[in-house]
DNA sequence: TGGTTCGTACGAAAGATTTCCTACCTTGGT
DNA sequence: ACCAAGGTAGGAAATCTTTCGTACGAACCA
C-alpha cells in the first residue's frame, strides 16, 4: 500500500486519471460508461474496460468515490475540486516559478494565447480587490 | 522513433526531466555531475548514472543539447526557457481552468500560500499594465 | 607505467501507468 | 426460459519512466 490514505498523497492523479477528474468537475457525479463515452468523443478513441479499470483503481487510491447501491456504479471525485486544483495548482507554481506566483502571471500576461478578454477580466479582477 | 523532432512533442519532459530543466534553468549549462550533485543536495537521493542516463535520453529526445568537444559534456536546453515554461503553463491553464487565465488567478488569489507580498507584487503589475 | 579516479555508453531490471482480454453477473425483451 | 446487451472484477500484457550495474576509455598523479 502506497497513496491509500487520505492525506495530500492521494491527490497526486496522474494524466489519465486527471482527464477523468476533468470530466467529472464538469458533469458532476457520473457512470463509467458516460465518462467513457465522453473521453471518447472530446478527446481519443479508448476501450471501455480501460475506462473502467482506471476509474476503478482510482477509487482504491482514494480519488474517487462511488454509489454502488445500483448495478451501474456513480462515480464522484473523493475530495473537492478546488482543494485538489488548489494543491496542483500551488505545485505547479512552485516548481515552475520557484513559488512566485507573480512570475506565473506574469508569464500568463505576455502569452500569446491569452486572449484579449482574458486580459481585460484579469484587470477587472484586480480592480476590485483593490477596492 | 517518437518524439526525435523539433516540434512541440519534444517540449513535454516527464516529472524527472523536470527536475533537470530547473537545474539548467537556474545554473545554466552543466555537467552532468554538476546536475546530479544539485540533485543530492536539493531533492533527492539518486545515482550520478541515472542522472546520465536521464540526461542522455533527454539529449536524444531533443530535449537537451550539449557540447561534447570536452570529456565532460556540458548539457544545456534545447529549447528557450520561456519557450517551454509558457507551453507548460499554456496546457496547464486549459486543462485545469478550461483555458481561463482569470479562473487560474482567481485560485492563485485565494490561495492561502500565496503571500502576502506576492498579493502587493501582482497588484502593482496590474497597474503597471494598465499605464 | 600502473593504479585510482572520474567520465561516457549501454543494457537490463524495476516500477508505474495504461490498455485490454476474459470471466462472470444482472437486467430486459421475447 | 433464454438470449442479448451491458455492467463489474480482476489478471496480464504493453508501454513508459526511472534506476542502476557493468564495461570501458581519459586523465591524473605517484
Amino acid at each position: 500500500m502506497k497513496a491509500n490514505n487520505k492525506d495530500n498523497n492521494s491527490i497526486e492523479p496522474t494524466k489519465s486519471e486527471l482527464e477523468i477528474l476533468q470530466v467529472l468537475w464538469k458533469h458532476g457525479p457520473s457512470t463509467v460508461r458516460f465518462v467513457n463515452d465522453h473521453l471518447n468523443e472530446q478527446k481519443r478513441e479508448v476501450q471501455y474496460t480501460s475506462t473502467l479499470k482506471l476509474m476503478q483503481i482510482m477509487f482504491e487510491k482514494g480519488i474517487l468515490a462511488r454509489d454502488q447501491s445500483q448495478m451501474k456504479h456513480v462515480y464522484h471525485p473523493a475530495v473537492e475540486e478546488s482543494r485538489t486544483k488548489s494543491f496542483l495548482l500551488d505545485r505547479f507554481v512552485e516548481t515552475m516559478y520557484d513559488g512566485s506566483a507573480s512570475s506565473l502571471l506574469l508569464q500568463l500576461l505576455g502569452n500569446k494565447k491569452t486572449s484579449k478578454e482574458e486580459l481585460a477580466a484579469i484587470k477587472d479582477l484586480i480592480k476590485k480587490m483593490d477596492k
